[in-house]
DNA sequence: CCACATAATACCCCAGGTAC
DNA sequence: GTACCTGGGGTATTATGTGG
């Protein structure tokens, strides 16, 4: 690794690790530690945030570096966002690498939440699924799908997964991280428009299985409002039920090596069908004027049993 | 059709809880 | 004490309604 650009400005900074000395509570950093200036038109929030975020949803560890490559590659983002107006050098156990990490658990978080509210608003757009049995027979096909491919897929080449990748439940959910990541800005250092977000995509397809898994064990229930039309699904408490590293990490793996064997133009496709789900969608040119809004009620249907 | 007021939603942020 | 994850409070933003 190249030298530290800068000398270190700040004489405060304690050889060693400088622990917690934010101002919130319990002495945890907060937005108020960050260095001066750096919010200002939102960039923080607005932009930076976003960026760390498309690195860390690119072909990476999904579940994410260790705090000393984090700051690595923070420091880059910072240089090239921040240049020539806030110099700062980001301390591995600092302000902006605790408050950025909070921030990904969040965008992490994101896909639990975007999957369960897709699946919540299928089944409640379809009377047959008031049943409950009715929810769980659907997740259990959608899963026994899943099953299905991983049992043999030594010998499946990457095409096969694509019909699975496009199920709209994926595209859905992948596209909370462009909603998420709305905003980044490309890092020369980094080559962040090279990498893709296969890392984002892996949560995501896990994020559905999750939520599956969930209403096939009856671990999830829907309460029903207002004239039936009112969905809340309600998760058992539980850490073994969380979204969470320890519980999807090795499903993740799983999923990692055969999104990561996906030639880049069918995941850039992929990428492209998603966008459609996106709240800030990527006009690649056609105009969107008339056909949508939200896809056809038929097409979604279609889509999702394309691979059963 | 536009300006404005109000309602709904999304976003950002913080801190509690839990496990180690 | 520290790290991970969650839930909710409060505000900014957008959608919706209403009068001119």
């Amino acid at each position: 690794a190249p030298a530290s650009k800068r000398a270190k400005t700040e004489s405060h900074t304690t050889s060693i690790t400088s622990r917690r000395d934010g101002s919130g509570a319990n002495h945890r950093y907060q937005n108020d530690n960050l260095p001066d200036g750096c919010q200002h038109n939102n960039t923080w929030c607005r932009v930076f945030i976003p960026t760390v975020a498309h690195w860390a949803g690119g072909d990476v560890e999904p579940w994410g570096p260790d705090d000393h490559e984090l700051r690595d590659i923070m420091q880059d983002i910072w240089d090239h966002i921040y240049k020539g107006r806030i110099e700062h050098e980001i301390s591995s156990s600092g302000a902006v690498l605790k408050v950025a990490k909070q921030h990904l658990m969040e965008w992490r978080g994101g896909f639990g939440v975007a999957a369960c509210s897709i699946l919540t608003a299928f089944f409640a757009q379809d009377t047959d699924f008031l049943d409950p049995e009715a929810c769980k027979e659907f997740s259990q096909a959608m899963l026994k799908q899943n099953r299905f491919i991983f049992r043999d897929n030594a010998g499946l080449t990457p095409k096969a997964w694509t019909g699975m990748w496009r199920a709209s439940f994926i595209l859905q959910t992948f596209a909370s991280h462009l909603n998420f990541t709305y905003g980044h800005v490309g890092i020369p250092n980094l080559d962040t428009e090279a990498i893709g977000a296969r890392a984002a995509f892996t949560l995501a397809v896990t994020a559905v299985c999750r939520i599956l898994q969930l209403v096939v064990d009856g671990n999830i229930t829907f309460e029903i409002t207002g004239d039936g039309d009112i969905w809340t699904p309600v998760i058992k408490k539980g850490k073994q039920f969380a979204f969470s590293k320890p519980v999807w990490s090795p499903m993740t793996q799983k999923f990692m090596q055969p999104i990561m064997a996906l030639p880049s133009e069918d995941f850039t496709s992929i990428v492209q069908e998603a966008q459609q789900y996106a709240k800030h969608p990527r006009s690649t040119g056609s105009s969107r004027a008339t056909s949508n809004v939200a896809p056809d009620e038929d097409d979604e249907f279609a889509d999702l049993f394309a691979f059963c």
